[in-house]
DNA sequence: CTTTTATTTTAGTTGACACTTACGTAAGTA
DNA sequence: TACTTACGTAAGTGTCAACTAAAATAAAAG
């Protein structure tokens, strides 16, 4: 959880996230928004976003197309949230307490 | 932005976070949690979060009690529900379809 | 004013990470 | 097959962030 974090904690690796936000790029395509950086440079940076979960690959012939992994994200926000606002997960937690205690009546 | 999120990437600081996630501690109770961490690390630790603006600081005494700032968190919530909800990718695709339409008429 | 307590700040060291260059690989093409 | 395209991987290097030790600061107590 804290390597997805990290992965998004890069100036690099956040701006290659919100180039393939919307839509799926090639990784030569990424690599080519970038100015002073090797393609080799981004290549590791996709490594590290792949194994975050944050990302997924694709390959179309030679080559490898890189798009947004909800899920990952989703994981991130929900740990967020806890942070959020403590008060609130007191609430919920009592709410859920309640939730359960109805179920068990049946 | 990214401060935050590089803040939040420290396994350290993420640990300090969720020690104060329910109540605000002194810097020196913080640091007494930490086997094999000096004090000063801890508190540099401390001064990062807190130029994040992840935490805020309340002097009582000699000690300083740290707490949580649930507006840095709704801040990064923010964030990273623009990279997830499917919604507004549906959005923003219908609006350039929309975009393209116009283009065309030209 | 001096001492004590609690903590930050400064200075300096070291390990991790982001690069580059060079090489390897896999799929398409002549 | 040999060549090209589009990549990833390996090895080496420099920079930066996390740490420690020592000094500075700030408030309370004597």
């Amino acid at each position: 959880m804290l390597e997805a974090i990290q992965a998004l904690a890069g100036p690099t690796r956040f701006s290659i996230l919100r180039m393939i936000r919307w839509e799926e790029m090639s990784a030569g395509d990424i690599a080519g928004q970038f100015k002073n950086m090797t393609r080799p440079a981004v290549s590791q940076h996709l490594g590290v976003l792949r194994k975050a979960g944050l990302i997924t690959e694709r390959r179309a012939g030679t080559s490898r197309m890189y798009s947004l992994r909800p899920e990952g994200f989703a994981q991130l926000k929900i740990l967020l949230e806890d942070f959020w606002d403590p008060r609130l997960m007191k609430l919920k937690a009592a709410a859920e307490k309640e939730e359960n205690k109805r179920r068990r009546k049946k």
